[in-house]
This record gives structure tokens, C-alpha cells and sequence, in this order.
DNA sequence: ATTGCAATGTTATAACATAACATATATATA
DNA sequence: TATATATATGTTATGTTATAACATTGCAAT
């Protein structure tokens, strides 16, 4: 059945796939890994490092410095957990781990909300380009900036 | 006639193009701003701003300081002279300022040599793909970074 | 000539990210 | 179990990228 989850639930469901999918993988998820993820989940719209450092020092009570968070943020990156936005140096958790780790987005200017858009035929568009020009993807950004449905009807 | 331009000419004709532009908008191609464009062309390579400055102050022998630079850089990019390279924070000169202030590229992290592609089929698949998510474009990064055809082959 | 505006100069600092080395914790192996 | 090894984290310092804010200059319009 394909019912809706409560953004609660939502967030503890990725929380627990990311953990089953370490947990088959040998990937040490770790505490702060963890947190790190949380954080970024919970926020629902992309995160800078520092904000994550900044929730992170008011979760443990520590002065936690940035290499903490850039090496779980890389962990989670490598893992295909969370994508980097480039064009405005932000993190943003990864609604499919488990199938892809490349995606491409829609980021509203407006209101900061960010879609994943993993359609197949420009994905394939963007492969015949690559082919097109002999080159060998190994990585792709693609975002693009804009106003939502919502943001461009006010 | 379609004749190739050796780097010199091709260089001079991309100042020569953007002046005439300039002059057609309205637009003041001051002293800074054409040094900069021609540093950036010159390097024929994604460059960094931090790269513009040390030649700036090479070339003019004053202390030159980083709003400079990335005053000029932006004039560049507004004006669809320059493009950002979001994934590296490095800057490349446009072929085509005529045409269009959108492109996406292809980065070759050997050598790192760009090309730009400006597949119509492409610029098409993204459109509809923003247009299938009611979203409305203000810009697009589109940066795919892999292997080009030499670099491949060692 | 004077006013206004666009461009540049200058200082300081904000924002983003990593190097390098010390310490702790987990895991594998004798 | 003790020891070695690898993995993860703590900590300090610094590197890299980019902008805010205000002063000055130079040109253009009235």
C-alpha cells in the first residue's frame, strides 16, 4: 500500500533506511553521523555547514569545530545520503538513497524549498550530450534556480 | 568563409565582439573590466578570482584588493561574458555573448579544460522537465564533470 | 559650476572549508 | 586476552572564497 507518512514518521523512516542500508553495506553510522543527518532532514529546505555546526553545539552541549560536520557531511555525501547544492554552498537530504546518487534539483529563490527531479529522460539527455562531446561523466550537477508553483503565483 | 583564427586572434576578436557589444548596450567596458575578461580568456581554463587578483596587481603593479575583481566578475557575468563554474569557484570567458547567457559545461578534472555545450535538445529536455514540476527557471547550473576524450585515452 | 551617479579604492571581516596532528574507539589477529 | 591496525573524532590553526561598508574619483547631465 502506498500510503502518506507523517513528516515525523518520514524523517525516522529515512533515518532507519539509511541505518539498514549501513548496517548491509559495513558503513559506520555513527552518532554524530546521525546527528548530522537529523539536522539536515529535519530542516526540509538546504542547510549550510554552519548551521549544522551551530545545531550541533546546541544538541551536545559541546564546542564542536567545523571539521565534525564536514566529515560526516562527506560520509553522507559519499553514501549518497545528502546532495551539496553548489550554486548556494548548502546540504540537502536525499529522498531515494537507495537507487541513485545523482540528482538533479529545483530550488525556489522565494522560498528556499528544493525538489528532486530524477526524470529519466534528462538524465538520458544529459548522458547523450556527454557521449556527444567524448567524455566520461563521473559527476553531474544540475540545479536549477526559480520560483515555485506557489512563489510564482504571489 | 569559415576560417580558424590562430589563439591571438580569437582572443583579440572575443575583446574586439564585447566591445562592440558594450558599445550597442550601453554599457561601460572600463579599463578593469577588460583586463579581467582578457585574463580570464587568456588563461583559456576555468580560473579562480583569487588567480585574477595576483595578475591584476602583476600587471599593474598596484595593491589591488578583492572587491576589484569581483565587481568586475560580476559586470562579466551579468552581461553573459563570464560564466561561474559553481563546482570548482572558478570562472571561464563565454563563446558565444551573442547568443545566450545560459550554457552548460563539460569540466575535464585531468586537465581540466571546459567545453561548453549548447545542446538545444537538452536546454528543451530541462524546460520541460522545470515546466513537469510547475516551476518557473531564473537560471540553470548545469556542470558535468568526467573525463574528456584525450584524457580518457591515457 | 554643481549635482548626481557610476566606478573604483580601501579596510575589515564574513562565510566556507581543510590541513595537520593528537586522541580515542572499534576491529581484527596472534 | 593482549596487541596491532584501522577508523573515527577532537582540536588548533589556517587557507580559501566572497562581501559589507564607507571613502574617493571621475564623468555626464543639467
Amino acid at each position: 500500500m502506498n500510503y502518506k507518512l507523517k513528516p515525523y514518521s518520514k524523517l525516522k523512516a529515512s533515518i532507519l533506511e539509511v541505518e539498514e542500508i549501513c548496517k548491509l553495506n559495513n558503513l559506520s553510522f555513527t552518532e554524530i553521523r546521525k546527528q548530522v543527518f537529523e539536522i539536515i532532514l529535519k530542516k526540509n529546505k538546504p542547510i549550510k555547514a554552519y548551521e549544522i555546526l551551530d545545531e550541533i553545539r546546541n544538541i551536545t552541549n559541546k564546542t564542536s569545530h567545523p571539521p565534525t560536520v564536514y566529515r560526516a557531511i562527506d560520509f553522507l555525501i559519499e553514501n549518497g545520503f545528502v546532495h551539496k547544492l553548489n550554486s548556494i554552498n548548502s546540504y540537502v537530504g536525499c529522498f531515494h538513497p537507495n537507487i541513485h546518487k545523482e540528482c538533479y534539483f529545483l530550488i525556489c529563490k522565494t522560498c528556499n524549498l528544493y525538489q528532486e527531479c530524477c526524470d529519466d529522460s534528462l538524465k538520458d539527455r544529459i548522458l547523450k550530450t556527454a557521449v556527444h562531446n567524448n567524455f566520461v561523466i563521473s559527476n553531474t550537477t544540475l540545479e536549477i534556480e526559480g520560483l515555485c508553483l506557489d512563489c510564482s503565483q504571489k
